[in-house]
DNA sequence: ACCTACTGACTGACCGGTCAGTAATGTATC
DNA sequence: GATACATTACTGACCGGTCAGTCAGTAGGT
């Protein structure tokens, strides 16, 4: 009726249990498993989205079988939650950490906070996350809700300390400071958005010198009337090395 | 067998066929029915993603059968197509007429460009497709392809023609263009991302200051060192209202 | 021998897609 | 203006494949 040898070596030439695979022949790994699946999960669903990926999909690629899924979460949706916190909170943390103890001007503070952002999550795998909330919000509102109150809420007070900091101090103009935290926010995301979304459309400017176009249109962009460009010298004229792209 | 007179009221209790409703019985509406449904299909795509959206719910939304959908569209995917094109295309063209014969500063042009993808998408209904197509793309990558070549790419040229003149008329400074076009976009995409998105999370300043600060930062950053803030003389400090938002 | 992590065949619901049938409308004939 | 036939827009029960979730059973560890 069915193969008996080769239980299921024949599907799933691709996603091979890439995380699971030099650890033994398998058994008896009762504390790796729910990270190992959380992982998978949050690869499939980031590149599927939550419908389109099917639990025996992520379980293979964690090089398990669906029963073991469910000896850790209780169903698809339990794992998505699961993913969805697993890979934001920790890193949500160690950012306010970093940013807790910085002195230094404010457009130096964003600056860190632009690029700090990108090497903690926006760079990583991470960063599909967004893409994740953004494509199943409307399907699954608490997931939405526990990341706007985790992230969304916690990232906005990152950045609103640094521009009230600059205000305060004269560095950045009088603002309407909840709106400009919009404003910053918004291409971050849609770098990430673009890589998992619309990476293949060729345009791909490197993130590196898009956070510093931004980062430069927003520092002339805060500061004062007549102002001179402060911050480090070192980075003077920034983000436009004249004509750059491909025009 | 089947109820005689009612024929489908006791179901979509919710979602009545609000586009059919007053016209008549029923039958006999061959020219109308493609728009219906791919308005139908455009609605509950936004709201619930491709996959987790039935058919059926499709039909009962525009008022007809699912048996009378397939008269019309071979598959799911042609309906997802045709719900997409006819959404974007022709207001591609009217934009692009728009501003044919514009005659005005770059940050004028700059600010109809804004403000005009607002009147004429951003606050439409046609604000879902954006969403869609990025929770999409990856499952469909021909609707991306379709959406990069259509959208993406003519509305980048709008922008770059906006940036180029300011920069070649010396009210812009040299600019890293493309990627000064990305950081433009971003924000506006963010807009109608977040309102079907995450929009019941109560930050919901409106999309006109959100815009005018938008703006207001763009053109503080793209003028000259130590330029003075051109433009007309009644949109004098723009964007900030001083402290305007919550907190 | 017992435990326990794990398996994978199974089921039941769901949904994309089909098609035989139904009811309006149109048209021909008287 | 009525009756019969033809056409067409539409219906909804049905089918087959898919997949979340289950559970009796298996195999490694102790």
């Amino acid at each position: 009726m069915r193969p008996p040898a080769v239980p299921e070596k024949s599907l799933a030439p691709v996603e091979a249990p890439a995380a699971v695979a030099a650890s033994g022949p398998r058994r008896r790994r009762k504390d790796a498993r729910p990270s190992e699946l959380t992982a998978a999960a949050l690869e499939l669903f980031v590149e599927k989205g939550f419908a389109a990926t099917r639990l025996d999909d992520v379980a293979k690629r964690a090089g398990v079988s669906k029963g073991t899924l469910y000896l850790y979460f209780d169903s698809k949706e339990a794992l998505f939650n699961a993913a969805v916190e697993e890979g934001i909170v920790p890193h949500m943390v160690a950012a306010e950490e970093r940013i807790a103890d910085f002195d230094g001007s404010a457009a130096e503070l964003l600056r860190e906070l632009l690029f700090g952002w990108w090497e903690q999550i926006g760079g990583t795998r991470l960063a599909g996350i967004p893409k994740l909330v953004i494509s199943e919000s409307r399907n699954f509102p608490d997931i939405a809700q526990y990341y706007h109150d985790k992230v969304i809420v916690r990232g906005r007070a990152l950045l609103r300390a640094a521009l009230l900091r600059g205000v305060a101090s004269g560095e950045f103009r009088p603002l309407d400071v909840e709106t400009v935290i919009d404003v910053i926010i918004a291409p971050l995301l849609m770098l990430v958005i673009w890589k998992y979304s619309l990476c293949f459309c060729g345009t791909e400017s490197d993130p590196q010198r898009y956070l510093t176009t931004h980062f430069d249109l927003l520092v002339r962009g805060l500061r004062p009337e007549g102002s001179p460009l402060g911050g480090r010298p070192e980075e003077s004229p920034a983000g436009a090395g004249s004509q750059g792209g491909e025009a």
